[in-house]
DNA sequence: ACTGGAAATAGAAACGGTTATCATTAACGT
DNA sequence: ACGTTAATGATAACCGTTTCTATTTCCAGT
């Protein structure tokens, strides 16, 4: 079933993937799916994004690694993207202000060619 | 009022303003609160950023430019950064990937010096 | 001052995503 | 089969935010 979950293509928010889950045929409540979607984000398995109205979007990523999203408004297709550059920024700011345990939020949000239109 | 509301150091939540303005003897009520808030920003006289849970945070700001914020999770206190490496390598990805009306959010959070023991 | 209408206001209710509760069901080892 | 344990899911609670709407405030014109 979590394989099903993150099989879907796109960022997806837990309320869309647990429609989709039911319409093909799976009786899955929505009160799992955001379990299951804690367990897998906090494995590392899926990332989480936020978007701009405040609610959570998940999706299984090719990389393990640590990087950023370029994500489309429209229908939540994503493209990984990773920064070293803002990874060294964001070390280089925190450290002259003096702040530790410094983490970074960086998303992008636009539309993907297909709905450049 | 709005002056009043904008007053406070650091970032602060919606209730949190609301609260301090009660406190301060302003008989305003939180719809009035969300409202100002709002205008104000859309005017660009204040920030809004959005903590790891969500909620929005409000503050005056020092420049009208355009900035990213790093923002002490205890206390509110921020400071504000410009990250010219972040903007340009925000476009760089998004026209590499073909997206369009590319918009980006950059926050930083941390500890500030007085609250990293 | 008085009036009438537009704008601002505030309390309560509604809203939407998320989380907690808790009884029920499935899974597993013995 | 049995008992124990973990997983499940319907419902309700939660919390920040927005909407609703009756009331109040403001102010121009008289």
């Amino acid at each position: 079933m979590a394989a099903a979950m993150a099989s879907l293509p796109g960022f997806r928010s837990a309320q869309e993937i647990h429609a989709e889950l039911r319409r093909q045929g799976e009786a899955v409540g929505l009160t799992t799916v955001y379990r299951h979607l804690q367990v897998l984000s906090e494995q590392g398995v899926i990332d989480t994004i936020r978007d701009p109205s405040g609610e959570s979007l998940y999706r299984q990523c090719g990389s393990t690694a640590h990087h950023h999203h370029l994500t489309c408004r429209q229908c939540g297709r994503s493209v990984e993207v990773e920064g070293r550059v803002v990874e060294q920024w964001a070390e280089k700011v925190a450290a002259e202000a003096g702040f530790t345990a410094v983490d970074h939020t960086v998303e992008l949000f636009g539309l993907c060619p297909d709905h450049s239109g």
